[in-house]
DNA sequence: CGCTAATCTAGAACAAGTTTCAGACTCGCT
DNA sequence: AGCGAGTCTGAAACTTGTTCTAGATTAGCG
């Protein structure tokens, strides 16, 4: 499908799409590298070749064009999952299966999952509307891999927000060397049960 | 580079202890009023009379000192809740009210919060040691308040940990504006379903 | 006491995020 | 074509976290 992207104010010409997209790339490229510290200002506007004004014309803050950069991620692996969707029989191990799915991906690129993670938790308000475009794709990731039969209820919707609330923090702690692989699949794992004590009760 | 940062290796001289204390005192105070960014390593120096090195000597960094000021504030917040512990009869209501009360207490200085929340969370491997003070404290917080008979189990232990994700990851979102206080009380009592869950299971 | 090592101070210096500005370039339009 | 508005560039400047240095001060000890 369309892989627009979100601003609806100003459509961009050509070449400014290709300019944007150059410098997701080498904000992409210095993360894989060295995480968050590694991804500096001038060497993505070098790296994608945009003065630094214009970058910050794109982007206004680092931790813009990290969260932007999530986002790219994020779209990317949601059309993964799409073609391949977990199998399994109970809607909260499905969710766990797709978000150990993911955890994998990134476990891959555990530089570029710092950058992005750390971008994210460290967002303040001026950043918000873009934190929640990251935040709605993780929602509806999990709410994939759910396959409600109608629309999810409030109780729903509340339980999905404390399994993005998990799955955030214990990646964060996964990247800052607090908890293991094992300990962020069982924390997954358990705070997925939420989602058959809502279909029961 | 001197070994002596955290650990309890060299004690401290009086005055030594004083400096600490005011540098403490300085930082909360600034953070009450403007948050992470009114943290200024500089003026921090300058408001505990302490020059700019000896500052960076007893806190190595700003991420240190406001995760410091955490633990700082959280063992206040313990000693106040041993005093007057949750009444309620389950487990899962007393943590609730447990975190819902340290919630409120975050929200009289939401700017401290922010501060301290957002150093928590951005905080990387270099400050891990600290972290993880902050997160024992919380997690004694929780267990505190689920007054078990014995030790914890291990799926307890995760059970905890998923609290904990969910509080600060539910911080977060409320600290940027993302969530309102109603949504943050909503999730944090849903996720504490899941200490009930363990215990009939 | 008087010495020595550690600590503290003031201040400069450095690094990276962010802002600013003058001039060159593009785009959309007529 | 040619024009005007908006965009891009290159470079310098500014801010704040962090590091470094040389000289004063302090603490502990014989």
């Amino acid at each position: 499908m369309a892989t627009e992207p979100k601003p609806a104010s100003p459509p961009l010409t050509e070449r400014q799409e290709a300019r944007r997209r150059r410098i997701l790339h080498a904000s992409a490229q210095l993360a894989s590298r060295g995480g968050f510290d590694a991804v500096q200002m001038r060497e993505v506007a070098e790296n994608s070749q945009v003065a630094l004004g214009t970058l910050y014309r794109y982007f206004p803050s680092k931790v813009h064009l990290l969260v932007a950069t999530m986002q790219d991620q994020l779209q990317q692996m949601h059309e993964t999952l799409r073609k391949r969707p977990p199998a399994a029989e109970a809607p909260s191990t499905r969710v766990a299966e797709t978000l150990m799915r993911a955890f994998r991906a990134l476990q891959r690129e555990p530089q570029l999952a710092d950058a992005m993670l750390r971008a994210l938790t460290f967002a303040d308000r001026s950043v918000s509307a873009e934190v929640d475009t990251v935040s709605r794709l993780t929602t509806a990731i999990i709410l994939d891999a759910m396959r409600l039969p109608g629309p999810p209820t409030a109780e729903q919707l509340s339980v999905v927000r404390v399994i993005e609330h998990t799955w955030h923090s214990a990646l964060v702690t996964w990247l800052s060397g607090r908890a293991s692989i094992a300990q962020v699949k069982i924390d997954i794992e358990m705070v997925c049960r939420l989602i058959d004590l809502t279909a029961a009760g």
